[in-house]
DNA sequence: TGACAATCTGACCGATCGGTCAGGGTCTGA
DNA sequence: TCAGACCCTGACCGATCGGTCAGATTGTCA
């Protein structure tokens, strides 16, 4: 009965997409897994050192762009950081909303994990950039509730198509975001309206 | 060792928010609840049913209060839903920001838990509300970003003092919000270019 | 043919969970 | 004095979890 290994771990690896899409992924058990693929919870462990393991596969395309929207934004300042940020994660999440949705609602958990401890800082990377790197309250405040509502919104909109909810995303933003003054002469950028 | 009644009762009530607050709810257990509060994990259970009661029994005074701002406007449509919801949701989001920090990222599946199926509705019939009741696909991203994004920036910032959260999610709210069309002559709503 | 690695499995492990239960104190009021 | 309500507890339960392990099976290649 034993299959190629490619074909056996991928298929381990849309089965757990699959669960921890439905029952997230805390209230998905190996067994779970096991049983949507049709093998047996110690096979899982044979392709997966552990849960973990099998999760960190999952999201690791998603972890990548990330990781290159965080290099993006390294320099950038005021509206340019704000502007980059905002597009970058609004892209992001609409990409990679079926990875969001698997860890919907178990980020603060999972974040806390070594294996996912830079996640935690190029969000917070993220979110200073959403506000322009401002100090303002209102900023701040702002900058996490567009961050935040927008990986919801994604998690929940999986059915969406992307041309739909990106462009409503992008509008909400440009909307929602105070511009915050340049540190340069940064032109004004008044490109406000539709793209 | 015998104490009043309402004070254990109290006590535990009181620990179980802390805990809740720091490792959320699946991740408290009942003796992790007993330990802070210096009883046994079977006197926990003797003041509460089981778990689920606890819960509910923390969470009163919010459903409470969102029951309240359902009942509110139930009858409203267009902008007024929309004026409504936004104000009634922040000030109930700024006011039970402990509470909602309890349930951080546990949504979903406590909501489907039957003790609050009710819930779910309310929130359902508060996403509608805040985009004005619009079919437009944007106003329903935008209301759910909103929604979920206010949720999620009160949890986290719960030790910014009302006075400066609840102003900023409303000048933030007042950005982004579209106004809806009001709801008596109504147009043929053309709104197909931008926005 | 036989050695070897890859694949897969059932049985098992320790830990933890929410919850039950019989019974031991303690207080109160008839 | 004593019955009974109230408060509390240790011991225990069945279920489930992630993970380990020895060994069976299979495919490959010298």
């Amino acid at each position: 009965m034993a299959r190629a290994v490619s074909e056996t771990h991928g298929e381990i690896l849309a089965a757990a997409a699959r669960r921890f899409a439905v029952t997230g992924y805390r209230g998905t058990s190996l067994q779970d897994i096991a049983r949507e693929v049709g093998c047996s919870k110690a096979t899982v462990l044979y392709h997966f050192a552990n849960k973990e393991a099998l999760l960190a596969e999952l999201m690791a395309p998603a972890i990548a762009v990330l990781q290159e929207l965080d290099d993006r934004l390294t320099g950038l300042t005021g509206g340019a950081a704000q502007q980059v940020a905002a597009v970058g994660f609004v892209d992001l999440a609409v990409r990679f909303r079926r990875e969001i949705a698997l860890l919907r609602g178990e980020f603060p958990e999972l974040l806390a994990q070594p294996a996912f401890a830079h996640i935690q800082q190029i969000s917070e990377r993220l979110r200073d950039a959403f506000a322009g790197h401002s100090d303002r309250p209102g900023a701040r405040i702002a900058a996490l509730v567009l961050l935040a509502g927008i990986s919801e919104a994604c998690a929940e909109f999986v059915d969406v198509p992307d041309d739909e909810l990106r462009p409503a995303l992008l509008a909400l933003v440009r909307r929602a975001v105070e511009p915050v003054e340049s540190p340069q002469p940064q032109p004004p950028t008044t490109e406000d309206k539709e793209s």
